[in-house]
DNA sequence: CTATGTAAACAAC
DNA sequence: GTTGTTTACATAG
């Protein structure tokens, strides 16, 4: 850590400056402010900060040492008349078209490349990360990135993502797919996206400085697995469990385990299973040795908790759920015989169970292939420093990134998700893999393209989580970012059309 | 209609 | 028996 690391943060101890920065005002910005709301009492009242619906919010940990050594609060001084979210630039990433990504539209280059222009820590191009094409430098948009950058981490999201050295131009997408082990690739059933202003069920990670209304330490919980299964996982510094440390926290801290057999275990299952925020690994990879005796054993996995469910939290596991709208049984359905459900589902259970197999396939190719041929860990062979380690999830530290891959064949509207508006190519995959999304400008952007622009004062990024088949451990693919900005301070437009 | 909980089938271990 | 995946169904709001 920097000595001036250390001293910005005696001026911004907690989430609440960082988010601060995040969601500078635009004052001339009408609708951006409207999503910069002070309602979450961040701050100071001169700064609206980005809103999220806190009624679900939950807390995070606490920083620990180290958790702002990779920001560089430069880019966010809020002298500045520009912020950092505003230079997110529109970017696309289809799904149909996978590695593809939209360019930067030329109107922004500018703005970004006067952000650019900022030292940054550590300089890396995070684009490539999510541009597979080799040699291209794009500005990509993330929840770490506002310009292509890895500019800062905030609290509680997953730092040091291997984009700190990660070099595109030195392995093919095939290389990096390679590494994907199937619980990476495994899709979560219909991964739907999230807006964090739009989502009613969204339970939200949240900044150590959100209020937050705590249970009463002795109280047992009752709420819905996945929040619990969050709440489990944010109890442990690692934010990892197995399925027995779920299991005992779930007997610990709930009222769900009244008894041993009772169903509240394969619901614990089939959240863990379901819920895109859950990431399944095997625990060998923790240390970095095959242990025989791990090797095979049911208990060779364990779960962790994505990075970005860590900041944004968890969304109900309904979501993902296939086909959530079109299953109302109808009356004939309701009054089937024991016989048909039965052999219903022994046509899911079968799916299930090959599904099950799929993924231990792929557990196990992925296993031999890591030992036959270790990869490189990214950030080891620069030399580089390595991310604080508190608050990064183990899938983020190794070599268990991969290139976003998205299931072409899957293509249909989700309407459903109150995001997709069923415009444009990249609107709703089936294994449309889970988003997120910042503010509720970008709701309407499938497809918009230049949306952002003709309406400038907006501010969202979608971005999607990697779900799809043959994905990566990294959440974030930019399924969409559409983000206004502010007219260049010297007069000179950016616009093609010489508009400001 | 959504969210949630639960049961169940199935495969692999 | 355990773990993991998936689907089906019921219920509450």
């Amino acid at each position: 850590m920097s000595a001036p690391a250390v001293q910005e943060r005696q001026h911004l101890p907690d989430a609440r400056s960082l988010c601060s920065a995040m969601c500078h005002p635009l004052p001339e910005h009408p609708s951006l402010s409207a999503h910069c709301s002070d309602s979450y009492a961040l701050g100071t009242p001169a700064q609206p900060y980005l809103r999220i619906k806190s009624e679900h919010a939950w807390p995070s940990p606490p920083l620990a040492p180290g958790d702002l050594d990779h920001f560089d609060q430069s880019h966010f001084h809020h002298d500045s008349p520009t912020s950092a979210a505003a230079y997110i630039a529109n970017y696309t990433c289809s799904p149909a078209t996978p590695g593809t990504w939209s360019p930067v539209p030329h109107a922004l280059a500018r703005p970004i490349e006067r952000f650019r222009s900022q030292p940054l820590p550590d300089q890396q191009d995070f684009a490539s990360i999510c541009t597979p094409t080799p040699g291209r430098n794009l500005a990509i948009a993330s929840p770490f990135t506002a310009d292509g950058h890895h500019y800062g981490t905030l609290p509680g999201m997953p730092h040091g993502l291997p984009m700190d050295s990660f070099d595109a131009d030195s392995l093919s997408p095939e290389d990096l797919l390679v590494n994907t082990p199937s619980s990476m690739v495994t899709p979560k059933a219909e991964s739907p996206s999230i807006c964090l202003d739009d989502v009613p069920h969204m339970y939200l990670g949240a900044s150590p400085s959100i209020h937050m209304d705590l249970p009463d330490p002795d109280a047992k919980l009752d709420e819905p697995y996945a929040k619990l299964i969050y709440r489990a996982f944010m109890s442990r510094p690692d934010y990892t469990m197995t399925l027995q440390d779920i299991y005992q926290w779930f007997r610990d801290n709930t009222t769900k385990a009244v008894s041993e057999k009772g169903g509240w275990q394969n619901s614990i299952r089939h959240n863990l299973s379901m819920n895109a925020a859950f990431t399944k690994r095997h625990r060998k990879e923790e240390s970095g040795v095959l242990s025989p005796l791990m090797e095979d054993s049911k208990r060779a996995n364990e779960w962790v908790l994505e990075g970005w469910a860590i900041q944004y939290g968890v969304q109900s596991t309904t979501r993902y759920r296939k086909s959530n709208s079109r299953r109302r049984p109808s009356a004939r359905c309701a009054n089937q015989t024991p016989r048909q459900h039965s052999a219903k589902r022994a046509v899911s259970g079968r799916k299930g169970g090959c599904a099950a197999r799929d993924s231990r396939l792929r557990d196990r190719a992925y296993a031999q292939a890591m030992a036959a041929a270790p990869v490189p860990r990214f950030g080891l062979e620069r030399g580089l420093p390595s991310p604080p380690r508190s608050t990064m999830p183990e899938p983020y530290h190794s070599e268990r990134f991969s290139m976003p891959q998205f299931d072409s064949m899957a293509h249909v509207p989700s309407a459903q998700h109150g995001h997709g508006n069923g415009i444009g190519p990249y609107d709703g995959p089936a294994a449309e893999p889970l988003g997120l999304m910042l503010g509720d400008g970008a709701a309407t952007n499938m497809g918009h393209g230049m949306h952002s622009i003709a309406e400038p004062c907006s501010i969202g990024a979608q971005m999607s989580a990697c779900r799809a088949p043959a994905q990566g451990v990294f959440p974030y693919g930019i399924r969409d970012v559409h983000v206004g900005f502010e007219p260049m301070s010297d007069g000179i437009s950016d616009w093609a059309d010489g508009s400001m």
